[in-house]
Order: C-alpha cells, then structure tokens, then sequence
DNA sequence: AACTAGGTCAACCGCCGGTAT
DNA sequence: AATACCGGCGGTTGACCTAGT
C-alpha cells in the first residue's frame, strides 16, 4: 500500500535556509519542543516540511552541535568505527558528541575514503557485523534528548543568554507576533560557543549517558578486544 | 582576469521500522 | 491483523567554493 507524501509538496519551500526561518524554528523548538515534526512548521508559521525542519534542526540548529573541522582523533575514531560498524553513521555519530551523522557522512566521503584507499572502500560495503547482531534498535528520540540536554529546560539555557548582534527584521508573517525581537535572540558567535562548552561539559563528565544499545554492541566488540584502544 | 575542474557540504529523497488506530 | 502515520536513517544530489591553469 502506497504511503502518503511526507509532506505535502504544494506550496512548500525548499533549499536552503534563510536565517529567519532559522530563527523561527529554534524559537518555536525553544518554546514547545519537537514532538510533532509533522505539524511543527505548520504550527511554527513555516513554509517546510517536517523533514526538512528536523534535519536542519538535527544537522545544524541543535545546541550541541560541534562546527569546525575534526581532529585528528575524531577522525581516528570514525575510521575504526567504520571498520566496525560499515555505514552505519548514525551508530557512529553518537560516539562523537556534538558531530551529526550527515557530517560523518560528508568527511567520510570527502577526505577518510581518500585517505584510506580502495582497500577500506571495498570494506565500505561489507556489512560488517550485521551477521553477528540482530537488528540494533534506534534510539529513541526521547533518549537522545536526555543524554545530551538532560531535562528541556536545560537545553536552551545557553540560548537565553546568548546577544543580539543585528537586527533580521523578523518579518515571520502570520505568527510574527508570536516572535517579537524580543522572543527571538539571535544567533551569534558566542551562541556557538556557550553551546559548545555546555556539550563538552556533559561529555566529560559523564560518559555513561551515551549508554545505550550501541554502546551495548561497542562494548561486546571493546571485550572482544577488537577495538581497545577507541575513546570511550 | 576568466575559465575550468575538483572538492565540500547542506539538503532532499526514498525506504524502513516502530507505533497508534 | 491490517493499515496509516511518523521519525529516523543512509544514499545521493547539486549549489557553492577554491585551487589550478
């Protein structure tokens, strides 16, 4: 049976994203959440769909997220993962706090696969321990949240504190009053950098809030002795 | 300075699994 | 049990950037 569109593709916008809208879905994930992505732009006053809206929230809004270019270690560590895992990015990327599966990805093809050589392209389509592990289950999203944010309230307690450094205009049509200058902070460098603090600070103290089922099947192949010396 | 080729990366697409009805 | 909905994942694309000629 045919599945319904994931959006309807009348009227919607794609491609990149302005900073406005930028700004009207971090306000709205601030205030309510993201428990509906379906209904989230329609809710927010944007012209998306949900999809859409997430991935840009998971792979680019998210408080947590790491920019800038890996190290050395990061890179190290997708290798052996990737010779665990194969393409399994998402696995990989809740190893790598604050790095988004679609970045893993990128570097992955752009400069790892490169480096590597043919050997370790071949690899990349074996499945490696598929065999050995039933399907792992995703996480979910819930999860996910609370390892990396802790309580909602916690989330965001960067962004409130975060200047404006300009002014958008903050034209959001229909529900611009729902998001006055006031409501709205804008993103600026130190947005970037109270968030990135905040990250790494949950991931040192605390490693063991990334347990989960990966970290299950991580730690059957560390006791296994296959990967020792990955930094868990 | 203009053009071209290659690299990079944000975003889209289609599929899958879990869950609600 | 069957169906529909939704979130999430991995593959792929294409616009933009940069280095080389």
């Amino acid at each position: 049976m045919g599945r319904a569109p994931c959006c309807e593709k009348m009227g919607l916008k794609k491609g990149p994203w302005t900073p406005e809208e930028d700004q009207i879905l971090i306000s709205y994930i601030q205030k309510y959440g993201h428990d509906n992505w379906r209904a989230l732009p329609k809710l927010a006053g944007l012209l998306r769909c949900g999809k859409s809206c997430r991935l840009r929230w998971i792979n680019y809004l998210r408080p947590d997220i790491k920019r800038g270019n890996f190290t050395a270690e990061e890179e190290e560590t997708i290798i052996r993962l990737h010779e665990l895992l194969g393409n399994r990015w998402s696995t990989i990327a809740a190893k790598l706090p604050g790095r988004t599966d679609n970045e893993i990805k990128n570097v992955w093809h752009t400069h790892l696969k490169k480096r590597l050589g043919p050997e370790h392209v071949n690899h990349e389509k074996r499945k490696v321990v598929e065999s050995a592990t039933p399907s792992v289950p995703r996480t979910n999203s819930d999860e996910e949240h609370q390892r990396f944010f802790g309580s909602p309230e916690q989330s965001f307690s960067g962004l409130s504190s975060s200047t404006a450094t300009e002014s958008s205009g903050g034209n959001f049509g229909a529900k611009e009053e729902s998001f006055s200058s006031e409501a709205v902070p804008e993103i600026d460098e130190s947005f970037w950098s109270e968030t990135l603090s905040a990250s790494e600070l949950f991931g040192t103290v605390d490693t063991s809030n990334y347990s989960d089922h990966t970290d299950f099947w991580l730690r059957v192949f560390l006791e296994a002795g296959e990967i020792n010396d990955l930094p868990l």
